[in-house]
DNA sequence: TCTTGACCTCAAGTTTGGTTGAGGTCCTAG
DNA sequence: CTAGGACCTCAACCAAACTTGAGGTCAAGA
C-alpha cells in the first residue's frame, strides 16, 4: 500500500481497510459505489484504492440515512462535493444550502414526537382525548388530507 | 355509519375515511393491519370500521417512519397502547419512557449533521481536512468499527 | 514457489414497506 | 331494482438497500 512520504500513514486505502474504519460492510462500499455515492482508483491489479476523504463521505451517508434520509437524496447532496479531492469550503456552504431546510424539518418533527409523549405525560389528563393534542370535534377533517398536528410538513422533492 | 347520539359525527370511521383524514392510502391501511400497527371492528357486512383514535396512531406511525424508526420498532412501540380505546397517561408513560432514549439520540444525530455542515461553513479554512472536523493522524483507526465524529451511537435494539 | 487472505465481478436472494389488479360483495341514490 | 362507488381478499408485483455466493485474481509472507 502507498505510503505518505515521511509518515507511516498510507495515502490510499483498501477497501477492507475503509470497511474497517467506516463499520460498513465491504460489499456496502461495493453498493454505494455501483450507486455513485463513493468513488475509488484502480491499482494495476484492478483493486479499489481510496482518498481517505471516503471516510468521512461514508460517515456522513450513514447519519443521514439514520434521520431517515434516502440514499438517492444523499447522492445528490454529494455531488456538489468534489469526487476526489477533500472538499472545500465553498462545496460545503452549498451542501449545507441545500439540505438546511430538510435537516430543520426532520429536527421539528422529532422534537414534536418527542415532546407530544411528554406532553402526554405532563399534562395531568387521563385521557389523551382531553389534553391539548386532542383533536376537538375533529375541526381538521375539513382541512384537506394528511396527518395534522404531528406532522409538521410532508412533501418530498421527489 | 354510525351516529354519536347528540352530535352529527359518527363514532366510527370507514377504511376511506380513515385515508382521506390521515393522508395514507386505503391499502397502506389494510397493511399497516396486517402487520398490527392499527385494529379495526367489522360491520355485519365485513366492512372495517375504526375508532376515531386510529387518526392519531396513523399520526404518530408516519412521523415515526419519517425520521427512520421501522415500522417493527413502531409496532413494538404501540404495542404498550391499548388496541381499542384511547390511551391513557399512564399509556403514553410507558411509551415515552421506552422512546426517550432512542428519540434523544436521533436528534443528537441531527443536529450533528446539520452543526457539521455549519461548522464547515464558519470556520474559514479552505479544506475541510484543517477545521475541527478533521481526523488527525487517523487517529480514529484504532478505536473499533464505525463512523467515528458524526456518528454518536449506532447500536440497534434489534 | 506456494499458499492464504484479501480482493475482483456478476447474478441472485432478502427484507422492508408498500402498490396494483383481479374477481367479487356491500350499500345507497335514483 | 339496479347502477355506482366504496368496500372485501389474496396474490403478485415493485423499489430501496443491501447481502450472499460462485468462480476467479492479487499479493505478501514462509
Amino acid at each position: 500500500m502507498s505510503k505518505l512520504p515521511g509518515h507511516g500513514l498510507p495515502m490510499t486505502l483498501a477497501v477492507g481497510e475503509v470497511a474497517r474504519r467506516s463499520g460498513v460492510a465491504v460489499s456496502t462500499l461495493h453498493f454505494y459505489e455501483s450507486k455513485g455515492l463513493i468513488r475509488s482508483e484502480r491499482t494495476v491489479g484492478n483493486q479499489r484504492r481510496y482518498a481517505r476523504a471516503v471516510l468521512r463521505r461514508v460517515a456522513f451517508i450513514r447519519v443521514a440515512q439514520r434521520v431517515g434520509i434516502s440514499l438517492a437524496d444523499i447522492a445528490a447532496a454529494l455531488e456538489v462535493l468534489p469526487p476526489r479531492e477533500a472538499p472545500s469550503r465553498q462545496d460545503w456552504t452549498r451542501l449545507s444550502a441545500a439540505w438546511r431546510a430538510e435537516l430543520d424539518e426532520r429536527m421539528a418533527q422529532l422534537k414534536k414526537l418527542r415532546d407530544t409523549l411528554d406532553d402526554c405525560i405532563g399534562c395531568g389528563c387521563l385521557s389523551i382525548d382531553r389534553c391539548r393534542l386532542r383533536n376537538p370535534q375533529d375541526r381538521s377533517a375539513r382541512e384537506g388530507a394528511g396527518p395534522r398536528r404531528l406532522l409538521v410538513k410532508t412533501q418530498r422533492q421527489a
